[in-house]
RNA sequence: GUGCCCGUAGCUCAGUUGGUUAGAGCUUCCGCCUUUUAAGCGGAAGGUCGAAGGUUCGAAUCCUUCCGGGCACACCA
């Protein structure tokens, strides 16, 4: 007695039922897993070249998606790398035994099959099976879904599911395959980018002894035989200016980085990012650079104007480029550039703004910004004149204003996309702003940066006038495919636990 | 981290002023069916209603805690 006999549907049982499949598969001589199957063409360029297919021999494989039996003859869908197919499998066609091996196939099995390609009196496309081969028998059900003049039934839409099944999703939701597709497009156009500008893409640690570059809390790990711990990156810059200082002047580095904190929308614990530095080049040069860079990956994929969350984002007409002081004076009404941090608090207290005495000049700043300006930057906007004391990393402004550096923040459709700097290269300055910010981290700013001793020689030993930018390309990513959250431009986002 | 919402069959969902044995479609299994396409027709099976407590004569439904998810806010990119 066998399982099939039994008259269960738990998911259970359809997995010991389909266990028993591939025993009774195995006595009829068939390998349910054999090794390789020779395809000649692929779905979609038969079912786009009808004409030219018409009557001719095809061999297909894929994996099934739908069957309908009736009686004698059946008719099944198989879905490859390219698009679904049909097929017309009828038992005079391949011969009793086969039939009785397609009469124990499921949906989700992966199946090869040589057939002439015909048109059904409704029209499909379809191959006429003449032989039909098992390559791999499912065990698991899929979901099953269907769709009828356009209308999904039963589909695949429970987003957690999705998100930790990303294998089903990707069978099930055709359109997550584009978004994928569309994210490797980018990869490359952005890589084509650089390299085509003579940048030299370079590999920098992920784990690093002392994290610093940016200001965030990191993931911490344990190197048994060094015996030390060591860090996620949150950041490469510091590694890419010891390129350039070691007398690289182009480089660039697609790198995941680590920051270990909240999660939403547009956050995930790994990211992807572009860091890029070129020596003998400012800030003002690096704008210009990524505005074209935007612009060709918009381009690549046939964009102009972006719908995204809701608003139109015109990717050919120049991007913005404002003074923070200009936006606050257009958006807070009131000129602050000559402020200090008293008048600032005045400020705040003013317009009931929620402040923390702790803050520096820079902070208050930063807040006020991401409160009252933020949320206007639609279309592509630089934002420079940064605050020195948000700003570590960046040289100060060259007409001797000793709070503002010489920074740009791109915002698009309020989010940030990339922060660049005219590098800070003068030793000294640079390890009294780190010594500044240990200073703030013994005070209990857990994201301050650490001073790095060896970055810090390293410039003392002549770092060329540089710019560099690190751009979020996840969130490139989400602009240019019209996905709002990270989750959708991950294949595998972050999640909890399962219990 | 806080607030709001959600979790019922393999999938998609009904059912929540507390009341027999929790429903439907698809899927699965059996039978019929040689151009179907959400194939069709007939029959059957499938659930500790996210988990644990509690209130009650009685809980999918009310309460508490926990787990997982979504959205918004906060922080960051």
């Amino acid at each position: 007695m066998t399982n099939i006999d039994e008259k269960h549907s738990t998911l259970e049982t359809i997995i010991s039922q389909r266990k028993e499949k591939i025993k009774a598969i195995k006595e009829l001589g068939v390998n349910p897993y054999p090794y390789s199957y020779n395809v000649t063409h692929k779905n979609k360029l038969i079912t786009e070249n009808y004409d030219e297919f018409e009557g001719k021999e095809v061999a297909i494989a894929g994996r099934l998606m739908a069957i309908r039996k009736m009686g004698k003859a059946s008719f099944g869908n198989v879905t490859d790398s390219t698009g679904k197919i049909q097929l017309y499998i009828s038992k005079k066609d391949i011969g009793e035994e086969k039939y009785q091996l397609f009469k124990m196939f499921d949906i989700g099995d992966f199946i090869g099959c040589k057939g002439s390609v015909m048109k059904t009196r409704t029209g499909e496309t379809t191959i006429k099976v003449f032989e039909l081969e098992l390559l791999s028998k499912n065990i698991r059900p899929i979901p099953i879904v269907k769709e009828k003049d356009g209308v999904l039934h039963d589909s695949f839409s429970d987003k957690e599911q999705r998100y930790r099944k990303r294998y089903l999703d990707l069978i099930l939701n055709p359109e997550v395959k584009e978004t994928f597709v569309k994210r490797t497009k980018i990869m490359s156009e952005t890589r084509k980018f650089f390299d085509e500008k003579g940048y030299l893409e370079v590999e920098t640690p992920i784990l690093q002894p002392i994290y610093g570059g940016a200001n965030a809390r990191p993931f911490e790990t344990f190197h048994n035989t060094l015996g030390m711990n060591l860090f996620l990156r949150i950041a490469n810059e510091l590694y890419l200016k010891r390129l350039i200082i070691g007398g690289f002047d182009k480089v660039y580095e697609i790198c995941k980085n680590f920051r270990n904190e909240g999660m939403d929308k547009s956050h995930n614990p790994e990211f992807t990012v572009i860091e890029f530095y070129e020596a003998y080049v400012d800030f003002n040069y690096m704008m210009n650079l990524v505005e074209k860079y935007f612009k060709t990956i918009a381009k690549s994929l046939d964009l102009s104007v972006i719908e995204y969350d809701g608003n139109k984002i015109d990717f050919e007409k120049p991007f913005e480029r404002k003074s923070m002081f200009d936006l606050f004076e257009k958006y807070l009404k009131v000129d602050i550039s000559e402020f200090g941090k008293e008048e600032l608090i005045s400020l705040c207290e003013e317009r009931k703004f929620d402040y923390d005495p702790k803050w520096n000049y820079g902070q208050i700043i930063d807040k006020l910004f991401g409160e009252y300006v933020e949320d206007n930057l639609i279309q592509p906007t630089f934002v420079t004149d940064y605050p020195k004391a948000i700003s570590p990393l960046a040289k100060m402004r060259r007409d001797g204003n000793e709070k503002i550096v010489e920074r740009f923040e791109l915002f698009i459709g309020k989010q940030e996309y990339a922060n660049a700097f005219s590098e800070l290269n003068d030793p000294i300055d640079q390890r009294e702003r780190l010594e500044l910010q240990a200073k703030l981290r013994d005070e209990g700013d857990k994201e301050a940066q650490v001073v790095d001793e060896d970055f810090l020689q390293a410039v003392e030993y002549g770092m060329p006038p540089t710019s560099g930018v690190g751009i979020g390309l996840d969130r490139v990513i989400m602009l240019m495919t019209g996905q709002t959250s990270i989750k959708d431009v991950l294949f595998f986002p972050q999640m909890k636990k399962e219990n």
